[in-house]
DNA sequence: AAACAACAGGGTAAAAACAGCTTTTCTTAA
DNA sequence: TTAAGAAAAGCTGTTTTTACCCTGTTGTTT
């Protein structure tokens, strides 16, 4: 397993944790660093067919292309690269998203270095790193079979426009003002949300608004 | 200026942040690290009065004892020590807070090495560092001289009760029973916060809980 | 005794929730 | 190209919930 370093690559907006990781691995004489990139657009320039790492860190939160399309964009066009996700999160959504879209292993950033190595070296050789923090999450996923919940991608660009308006102290009168059309057509949306995502008042329209990321605070 | 270098410590509670960190600046030689910690605690634990950093590079977020505090605390322990934040956020509350409680500059996580650099050293020898992020909150925050809001604190248990339970598809009605009091009670408090916090709707209400942190999504 | 806070009541109008039905607009497939 | 079907928009109601007003009781503090 010495026989050669593992060639790697780090995608993280953050330039001071993708440089102060660099220089801490690049003490490691068990990796080595082809270059770096902060977001997944910048990965798919900077990748090259003919010199790929074997392993790359890719971090979740990015701007232009997150880790989710990173991931499934790498995996797919290079299936030799595994992706080490590496994120501050320890929820479920982020963990499965990512091991969904590609990712062999899961890592927090609270991590030390020497389960880091760890772990890159043993994505590099076995194509995935188990720790507890994805075998809970795995098991869980499976013992949870995907709620079958409604999609948000189920809601049309209107009912999305009227869901944000909700989400203030208009009433559904001024909702339609802004949106120039009638009461009763913004009745219909409301009624359409309702059954779909099994809501029964305004308060709840907002809850889920909030807690499906369809508004900013 | 180049002298000595200046002592840091470092506070952060993802370990290969941290770690990266410190390898990074370990190769310039403008800084010399004393030691690091995970959180406020562990910062409490390891400054020395007799070694002192002079700079301490803060994170926010943090279990157990979080930046703001951190800060406060070893500003007003060690007034010498200065506090340059370091964090992801680059919103106006948690800049206007650290700023407040204590710290004499603000970067965030994706900024370059040699700007980190810099703000050490300015902070080390001026006691600030300002940037573009810093004196324009700064001057916002002139510019709105905080609100006069009415405070959180003046906000009874029994309000705060029904506050949470208002965050609910619960009718009126329904949360006067299960709080064992008559739904006229209950409108006095909604009227209460109603009139506290310049609220005309439910909607508000569930708002103004999730923008104050009363309620876990 | 006055002032205050918490609790409770009645009444009213507006907004929200729910139901059932019609018209317009846009696909799409015969 | 048009007939059929689906989706979006619109309308008429009714009931329930919310929002707002003012009054009154009780117990504590000053």
């Amino acid at each position: 397993m010495q026989d050669k370093r593992t060639a790697i690559a780090i995608v993280d907006d953050h330039t001071l944790f993708r440089k102060g990781l660099m220089s801490l691995l690049a003490e490691s004489d068990e990796v080595e660093i082809l270059f770096d990139a902060s977001n997944g657009l910048e990965l798919k320039k900077n990748i090259n067919a003919e010199n790929l790492p074997e392993v790359i860190l890719m971090d979740i939160n990015m701007p232009q292309m997150d880790g989710y399309a990173a991931t499934k964009w790498v995996t797919k066009t290079y299936p030799s690269v595994k992706v080490l996700a590496l994120s501050m999160f320890d929820e479920d959504k982020p963990i499965i998203e990512m091991l969904k879209s590609g990712a062999g292993g899961y890592l927090l950033k609270e991590s030390k270095t020497t389960e880091l190595v760890l772990a890159i070296k043993t994505i590099a050789s076995h194509g995935f790193y188990m720790n507890n923090l994805v075998s809970g999450k795995l098991i869980k996923s499976l013992q949870d079979p995907v709620p079958a919940k409604s999609e948000i991608s189920e809601i049309s660009a209107n009912e999305l426009k009227f869901l944000q308006l909700s989400c203030s102290e208009l009433t559904y009168k001024e909702i339609a003002d802004k949106m120039n059309l009638s009461p009763h057509t913004i009745d219909n949306y409301r009624e359409a949300l309702f059954h779909k995502f099994e809501i029964r008042s305004r308060t709840g329209l907002v809850l889920f608004a909030i807690k499906n990321d369809l508004i900013k605070l």
